[in-house]
DNA sequence: TTAAGTATGTTATACTATAACAGTTTTATA
DNA sequence: TATAAAACTGTTATAGTATAACATACTTAA
Protein backbone atom coordinates (compact mmCIF):
# COMPACT_ATOMS: atom_id res chain seq x y z
CA UNK A 1 0.00 0.00 0.00
CA UNK A 2 1.37 3.62 -0.97
CA UNK A 3 1.87 5.34 2.10
CA UNK A 4 -1.20 7.51 3.10
CA UNK A 5 -1.45 11.44 3.84
CA UNK A 6 -4.39 12.50 5.13
CA UNK A 7 -6.98 14.58 3.22
CA UNK A 8 -9.24 12.42 2.17
CA UNK A 9 -10.22 12.30 5.90
CA UNK A 10 -12.89 14.37 6.42
CA UNK A 11 -12.60 14.89 9.62
CA UNK A 12 -8.64 15.14 10.61
CA UNK A 13 -7.55 17.91 11.86
CA UNK A 14 -6.44 20.17 9.45
CA UNK A 15 -4.70 22.53 11.88
CA UNK A 16 -2.69 20.23 12.14
CA UNK A 17 -1.56 19.63 8.58
CA UNK A 18 -0.76 23.29 8.43
CA UNK A 19 1.05 23.82 11.15
CA UNK A 20 2.94 20.79 10.09
CA UNK A 21 3.95 22.30 7.10
CA UNK A 22 5.04 25.49 8.03
CA UNK A 23 7.25 24.32 10.41
CA UNK A 24 9.01 22.17 8.07
CA UNK A 25 8.59 24.61 5.43
CA UNK A 26 11.01 26.47 8.00
CA UNK A 27 13.21 23.74 9.20
CA UNK A 28 14.05 23.25 5.84
CA UNK A 29 14.48 26.82 4.27
CA UNK A 30 17.00 27.33 7.51
CA UNK A 31 19.23 24.19 6.67
CA UNK A 32 19.47 25.25 2.71
CA UNK A 33 19.98 29.10 4.01
CA UNK A 34 16.87 29.84 1.65
CA UNK A 35 14.85 33.01 3.41
CA UNK A 36 11.40 31.91 3.86
CA UNK A 37 9.94 35.50 3.68
CA UNK A 38 6.24 36.93 4.85
CA UNK A 39 4.67 36.76 1.65
CA UNK A 40 6.56 33.38 0.63
CA UNK A 41 5.34 31.60 4.19
CA UNK A 42 1.74 33.78 3.92
CA UNK A 43 1.28 32.38 0.35
CA UNK A 44 2.22 28.73 1.74
CA UNK A 45 -0.62 29.29 4.54
CA UNK A 46 -2.76 29.75 2.21
CA UNK A 47 -2.43 27.19 -0.08
CA UNK A 48 -2.83 24.70 2.92
CA UNK A 49 -5.86 26.34 3.81
CA UNK A 50 -7.71 23.05 2.85
CA UNK A 51 -7.19 19.96 0.60
CA UNK A 52 -8.53 21.61 -2.32
CA UNK A 53 -5.95 23.01 -4.56
CA UNK A 54 -5.88 26.60 -5.12
CA UNK A 55 -5.63 29.14 -8.06
CA UNK A 56 -2.99 32.04 -8.02
CA UNK A 57 -5.84 34.31 -8.49
CA UNK A 58 -7.80 33.27 -5.48
CA UNK A 59 -4.85 33.88 -3.13
CA UNK A 60 -4.70 37.59 -4.05
CA UNK A 61 -6.92 38.91 -1.89
CA UNK A 62 -5.87 37.58 0.77
CA UNK A 63 -2.41 39.10 0.19
CA UNK A 64 -4.22 42.37 0.09
CA UNK A 65 -5.76 41.96 2.75
CA UNK A 66 -2.31 41.36 4.81
CA UNK A 67 -1.13 44.28 3.37
CA UNK A 68 1.03 42.75 0.83
CA UNK A 69 1.33 43.59 -3.07
CA UNK A 70 -1.97 41.89 -4.70
CA UNK A 71 -0.35 41.89 -8.19
CA UNK A 72 -0.03 38.46 -10.13
CA UNK A 73 4.03 38.64 -10.57
CA UNK A 74 4.03 38.38 -6.29
CA UNK A 75 1.89 35.42 -5.90
CA UNK A 76 3.32 33.77 -8.88
CA UNK A 77 7.38 34.51 -7.67
CA UNK A 78 5.87 32.89 -4.05
CA UNK A 79 4.42 29.81 -6.32
CA UNK A 80 7.68 29.74 -7.76
CA UNK A 81 9.88 29.49 -5.02
CA UNK A 82 7.91 27.07 -2.82
CA UNK A 83 7.31 24.56 -5.65
CA UNK A 84 11.28 24.78 -6.36
CA UNK A 85 11.59 23.99 -2.62
CA UNK A 86 9.62 21.25 -3.10
CA UNK A 87 6.71 23.11 -0.38
CA UNK A 88 4.03 22.96 -2.93
CA UNK A 89 3.01 21.49 -6.62
CA UNK A 90 1.27 22.82 -9.74
CA UNK A 91 -1.47 20.98 -10.59
CA UNK A 92 -1.38 21.37 -14.43
CA UNK A 93 -4.95 20.23 -15.52
CA UNK A 94 -6.33 22.22 -12.80
CA UNK A 95 -3.93 25.54 -13.20
CA UNK A 96 -3.72 25.25 -9.33
CA UNK A 97 -1.49 24.65 -6.23
CA UNK A 98 -1.62 22.84 -3.73
CA UNK A 99 0.60 22.12 -0.27
CA UNK A 100 3.04 19.06 -0.55
CA UNK A 101 3.38 16.84 2.61
CA UNK A 102 6.49 16.06 2.26
CA UNK A 103 8.58 18.73 1.28
CA UNK A 104 11.71 17.07 2.69
CA UNK A 105 13.07 15.10 -0.44
CA UNK A 106 11.99 15.67 -3.80
CA UNK A 107 9.79 13.21 -5.74
CA UNK A 108 7.33 12.41 -8.63
CA UNK A 109 4.22 14.39 -7.64
CA UNK A 110 1.35 11.90 -8.22
CA UNK A 111 -2.45 13.14 -7.33
CA UNK A 112 -5.84 11.49 -7.01
CA UNK A 113 -7.97 14.60 -7.50
CA UNK A 114 -11.82 14.23 -6.60
CA UNK A 115 -14.02 15.87 -9.38
CA UNK A 116 -16.81 16.25 -6.26
CA UNK A 117 -15.27 17.63 -3.46
CA UNK A 118 -12.29 19.01 -5.41
CA UNK A 119 -9.92 17.34 -2.74
CA UNK A 120 -6.26 16.52 -4.36
CA UNK A 121 -4.70 13.67 -2.29
CA UNK A 122 -1.07 12.98 -2.83
CA UNK A 123 -0.35 9.81 -4.08
CA UNK A 124 3.27 8.75 -3.76
CA UNK A 125 3.09 5.03 -5.39
CA UNK A 126 6.44 3.20 -5.50
CA UNK A 127 4.63 0.74 -8.20
CA UNK A 128 3.35 3.50 -10.09
CA UNK A 129 6.40 4.72 -10.31
CA UNK A 130 8.31 1.68 -11.36
CA UNK A 131 5.88 0.51 -13.97
CA UNK A 132 6.38 3.85 -15.56
CA UNK A 133 10.12 3.86 -15.29
CA UNK A 134 10.19 0.39 -16.93
CA UNK A 135 8.06 1.40 -19.79
CA UNK A 136 10.27 4.46 -20.46
CA UNK A 137 13.14 2.74 -20.11
CA UNK A 138 11.93 -0.15 -23.06
CA UNK A 139 11.59 2.86 -25.11
CA UNK A 140 14.78 4.33 -24.42
CA UNK A 141 13.54 7.42 -23.00
CA UNK A 142 15.11 8.97 -19.55
CA UNK A 143 12.57 10.45 -17.21
CA UNK A 144 13.21 13.76 -15.85
CA UNK A 145 10.24 15.18 -14.46
CA UNK A 146 6.48 12.89 -13.85
CA UNK A 147 2.81 14.79 -13.51
CA UNK A 148 0.06 12.20 -12.85
CA UNK A 149 -2.89 13.35 -12.33
CA UNK A 150 -5.92 11.19 -11.90
CA UNK A 151 -9.63 12.91 -11.34
CA UNK A 152 -12.42 10.47 -10.29
CA UNK A 153 -14.34 9.59 -7.12
CA UNK A 154 -13.29 9.73 -3.40
CA UNK A 155 -14.27 7.70 -0.65
CA UNK A 156 -16.46 10.11 0.84
CA UNK A 157 -18.19 11.27 -1.91
CA UNK A 158 -18.77 7.63 -3.42
CA UNK A 159 -21.08 7.05 -1.03
CA UNK A 160 -22.66 9.90 -1.24
CA UNK A 161 -23.58 9.66 -4.36
CA UNK A 162 -24.38 5.97 -3.66
CA UNK A 163 -25.38 5.63 -0.46
CA UNK A 164 -26.48 1.85 -0.59
CA UNK A 165 -23.65 0.31 -2.07
CA UNK B 1 6.46 -4.10 -23.66
CA UNK B 2 4.03 -1.23 -24.51
CA UNK B 3 3.08 -1.51 -27.80
CA UNK B 4 4.64 1.48 -29.82
CA UNK B 5 3.97 3.89 -31.96
CA UNK B 6 6.51 6.00 -34.08
CA UNK B 7 7.29 9.60 -32.61
CA UNK B 8 10.93 8.88 -31.55
CA UNK B 9 12.08 7.39 -34.85
CA UNK B 10 13.28 10.59 -36.55
CA UNK B 11 13.15 8.72 -40.10
CA UNK B 12 9.51 7.07 -40.20
CA UNK B 13 7.44 8.40 -42.94
CA UNK B 14 5.89 10.87 -41.10
CA UNK B 15 2.69 11.74 -44.37
CA UNK B 16 2.03 7.72 -43.40
CA UNK B 17 0.99 9.07 -40.11
CA UNK B 18 -0.74 12.30 -41.21
CA UNK B 19 -2.87 10.24 -43.81
CA UNK B 20 -3.19 6.99 -41.34
CA UNK B 21 -5.35 9.32 -39.01
CA UNK B 22 -7.02 11.23 -41.66
CA UNK B 23 -8.27 8.29 -43.10
CA UNK B 24 -9.26 6.78 -39.23
CA UNK B 25 -11.03 9.95 -38.40
CA UNK B 26 -13.06 9.88 -41.55
CA UNK B 27 -14.08 5.94 -41.11
CA UNK B 28 -14.87 7.05 -37.26
CA UNK B 29 -17.14 9.75 -38.36
CA UNK B 30 -18.72 7.78 -40.88
CA UNK B 31 -19.63 4.84 -38.20
CA UNK B 32 -20.70 7.52 -35.46
CA UNK B 33 -22.87 9.10 -37.97
CA UNK B 34 -20.54 12.66 -37.77
CA UNK B 35 -19.65 15.18 -39.52
CA UNK B 36 -15.86 15.63 -40.17
CA UNK B 37 -16.35 19.00 -41.19
CA UNK B 38 -13.77 21.08 -43.56
CA UNK B 39 -12.19 22.86 -40.06
CA UNK B 40 -12.60 19.63 -38.15
CA UNK B 41 -10.41 17.82 -40.53
CA UNK B 42 -7.31 20.82 -41.42
CA UNK B 43 -7.16 21.39 -37.68
CA UNK B 44 -6.76 17.60 -36.96
CA UNK B 45 -4.52 17.82 -39.88
CA UNK B 46 -2.59 20.76 -39.03
CA UNK B 47 -2.28 19.16 -35.17
CA UNK B 48 -0.73 16.38 -37.46
CA UNK B 49 2.00 18.15 -38.72
CA UNK B 50 4.63 16.60 -36.44
CA UNK B 51 4.75 14.85 -33.19
CA UNK B 52 5.07 18.09 -31.31
CA UNK B 53 2.11 19.45 -29.94
CA UNK B 54 0.91 22.81 -31.08
CA UNK B 55 -1.19 25.09 -29.05
CA UNK B 56 -4.44 26.46 -30.59
CA UNK B 57 -3.36 29.49 -31.33
CA UNK B 58 -0.40 28.17 -33.29
CA UNK B 59 -3.38 26.93 -35.38
CA UNK B 60 -5.29 29.76 -35.82
CA UNK B 61 -3.03 30.82 -38.99
CA UNK B 62 -3.07 28.25 -40.67
CA UNK B 63 -6.81 28.30 -40.84
CA UNK B 64 -6.70 31.66 -41.68
CA UNK B 65 -4.52 30.82 -44.77
CA UNK B 66 -7.10 28.30 -46.03
CA UNK B 67 -9.91 30.79 -45.88
CA UNK B 68 -11.69 29.76 -42.57
CA UNK B 69 -12.83 32.10 -39.72
CA UNK B 70 -9.40 32.50 -37.67
CA UNK B 71 -10.84 33.78 -34.72
CA UNK B 72 -10.18 31.46 -31.37
CA UNK B 73 -13.87 29.39 -30.79
CA UNK B 74 -13.23 28.32 -34.36
CA UNK B 75 -10.51 26.48 -33.48
CA UNK B 76 -11.25 25.58 -29.59
CA UNK B 77 -14.52 23.86 -31.09
CA UNK B 78 -12.76 21.93 -33.64
CA UNK B 79 -10.23 20.63 -30.68
CA UNK B 80 -13.18 19.70 -28.47
CA UNK B 81 -14.93 17.82 -31.03
CA UNK B 82 -11.49 15.91 -31.75
CA UNK B 83 -10.78 15.37 -28.37
CA UNK B 84 -14.31 14.10 -27.72
CA UNK B 85 -14.15 11.61 -30.38
CA UNK B 86 -10.62 10.83 -28.99
CA UNK B 87 -8.58 11.89 -32.52
CA UNK B 88 -6.45 14.37 -30.42
CA UNK B 89 -5.66 14.70 -26.71
CA UNK B 90 -4.69 17.72 -24.94
CA UNK B 91 -1.39 17.46 -22.64
CA UNK B 92 -2.42 19.92 -19.79
CA UNK B 93 1.29 20.91 -19.02
CA UNK B 94 1.70 22.42 -22.01
CA UNK B 95 -1.33 23.64 -22.90
CA UNK B 96 -0.88 21.78 -26.05
CA UNK B 97 -2.42 19.51 -28.57
CA UNK B 98 -1.05 16.37 -30.29
CA UNK B 99 -3.12 13.80 -32.72
CA UNK B 100 -3.87 10.23 -31.35
CA UNK B 101 -2.68 7.35 -33.43
CA UNK B 102 -5.32 5.10 -31.81
CA UNK B 103 -8.41 6.82 -31.86
CA UNK B 104 -10.87 3.39 -32.96
CA UNK B 105 -11.10 2.79 -28.72
CA UNK B 106 -10.85 5.45 -25.91
CA UNK B 107 -7.94 5.28 -23.62
CA UNK B 108 -6.08 6.75 -20.65
CA UNK B 109 -3.69 9.02 -22.27
CA UNK B 110 -0.09 9.20 -21.13
CA UNK B 111 2.70 10.85 -22.70
CA UNK B 112 6.60 10.99 -22.68
CA UNK B 113 7.41 13.76 -23.49
CA UNK B 114 10.96 15.21 -24.75
CA UNK B 115 11.92 18.61 -23.44
CA UNK B 116 14.94 19.00 -26.59
CA UNK B 117 12.82 18.20 -28.87
CA UNK B 118 9.45 18.44 -27.70
CA UNK B 119 8.14 15.19 -29.46
CA UNK B 120 5.65 13.36 -27.36
CA UNK B 121 5.04 10.20 -27.64
CA UNK B 122 1.71 8.12 -26.19
CA UNK B 123 2.23 5.67 -24.17
CA UNK B 124 0.05 2.88 -23.73
CA UNK B 125 1.27 1.05 -20.40
CA UNK B 126 -0.74 -1.49 -19.60
CA UNK B 127 1.59 -2.00 -15.90
CA UNK B 128 1.49 1.72 -15.21
CA UNK B 129 -2.37 1.77 -16.12
CA UNK B 130 -2.94 -1.20 -13.66
CA UNK B 131 -0.66 -0.01 -10.84
CA UNK B 132 -2.32 3.45 -10.49
CA UNK B 133 -5.48 1.37 -10.49
CA UNK B 134 -4.47 -0.47 -7.58
CA UNK B 135 -3.29 1.93 -5.53
CA UNK B 136 -6.44 4.09 -5.93
CA UNK B 137 -8.70 1.40 -5.13
CA UNK B 138 -6.68 0.88 -1.87
CA UNK B 139 -7.61 4.25 -1.04
CA UNK B 140 -11.08 3.69 -1.98
CA UNK B 141 -10.80 5.75 -5.20
CA UNK B 142 -12.79 5.19 -8.01
CA UNK B 143 -10.79 6.44 -10.94
CA UNK B 144 -12.48 8.68 -14.17
CA UNK B 145 -9.75 10.04 -16.34
CA UNK B 146 -5.96 9.72 -15.94
CA UNK B 147 -3.21 11.72 -17.00
CA UNK B 148 -0.20 11.37 -17.11
CA UNK B 149 2.60 13.42 -18.56
CA UNK B 150 6.72 12.74 -18.10
CA UNK B 151 9.20 14.84 -19.26
CA UNK B 152 12.59 13.83 -20.01
CA UNK B 153 14.80 13.23 -23.18
CA UNK B 154 14.05 10.63 -25.70
CA UNK B 155 16.51 8.36 -27.20
CA UNK B 156 17.32 10.57 -29.90
CA UNK B 157 18.43 13.35 -27.74
CA UNK B 158 20.21 11.25 -25.06
CA UNK B 159 22.74 10.49 -28.16
CA UNK B 160 23.32 13.97 -29.10
CA UNK B 161 23.91 14.99 -25.40
CA UNK B 162 26.06 12.68 -24.85
CA UNK B 163 26.66 10.89 -27.92
CA UNK B 164 29.77 8.80 -26.58
CA UNK B 165 27.69 7.56 -24.08
C1' DT C 1 30.07 51.26 4.20
C1' DT C 2 29.51 50.07 0.18
C1' DA C 3 28.80 47.03 -3.57
C1' DA C 4 26.56 42.83 -5.01
C1' DG C 5 22.99 39.95 -4.69
C1' DT C 6 18.31 38.90 -3.54
C1' DA C 7 13.51 40.05 -2.95
C1' DT C 8 9.46 42.97 -3.69
C1' DG C 9 6.54 46.76 -5.88
C1' DT C 10 4.40 48.25 -10.03
C1' DT C 11 2.79 48.69 -14.73
C1' DA C 12 1.91 46.66 -18.76
C1' DT C 13 1.10 42.89 -21.64
C1' DA C 14 1.21 38.06 -23.46
C1' DC C 15 -0.99 33.77 -23.67
C1' DT C 16 -4.95 30.51 -23.12
C1' DA C 17 -9.81 29.77 -23.22
C1' DT C 18 -14.82 30.66 -23.18
C1' DA C 19 -19.44 33.37 -23.21
C1' DA C 20 -22.96 35.02 -25.93
C1' DC C 21 -25.45 35.87 -29.85
C1' DA C 22 -26.02 36.06 -34.97
C1' DG C 23 -26.01 33.71 -39.20
C1' DT C 24 -25.59 29.58 -42.00
C1' DT C 25 -25.83 24.80 -43.32
C1' DT C 26 -27.54 20.19 -42.67
C1' DT C 27 -30.93 16.85 -41.43
C1' DA C 28 -35.25 15.01 -40.42
C1' DT C 29 -40.03 15.31 -40.85
C1' DA C 30 -44.51 16.92 -42.36
C1' DT D 1 -40.66 19.80 -51.41
C1' DA D 2 -41.27 22.96 -47.64
C1' DT D 3 -40.08 23.77 -43.30
C1' DA D 4 -38.77 23.34 -38.60
C1' DA D 5 -35.19 21.61 -35.59
C1' DA D 6 -30.62 20.73 -34.92
C1' DA D 7 -25.91 21.27 -35.73
C1' DC D 8 -22.18 24.04 -37.17
C1' DT D 9 -19.64 28.38 -38.00
C1' DG D 10 -18.86 33.54 -37.78
C1' DT D 11 -18.06 37.35 -34.83
C1' DT D 12 -17.29 40.33 -30.91
C1' DA D 13 -16.16 40.67 -26.44
C1' DT D 14 -14.20 39.19 -22.27
C1' DA D 15 -12.56 35.94 -18.65
C1' DG D 16 -8.73 33.53 -16.69
C1' DT D 17 -3.71 32.39 -16.29
C1' DA D 18 1.01 33.84 -16.43
C1' DT D 19 5.18 36.62 -17.39
C1' DA D 20 8.23 40.69 -19.07
C1' DA D 21 10.49 44.61 -17.69
C1' DC D 22 12.04 47.98 -14.86
C1' DA D 23 12.10 50.48 -10.32
C1' DT D 24 12.81 50.19 -5.44
C1' DA D 25 14.04 48.16 -1.12
C1' DC D 26 16.20 44.92 1.76
C1' DT D 27 20.07 41.57 3.08
C1' DT D 28 24.63 39.89 3.00
C1' DA D 29 29.38 39.83 2.52
C1' DA D 30 33.72 42.10 1.25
Amino acid sequence: MPYQDLGFETHHNHQHCIEQALTKARLLCQERALRLTPVRELVLKLVWQSHQPMGAYELLPALADAGFNSAPPTVYRALEFLQEQGFVHRIASLNAYVGCPHPEHPHASGFLICRQCQRALELNSAPVHQALAESAAELGFSIEQEMIEVVGLCPDCRQKEKPDV
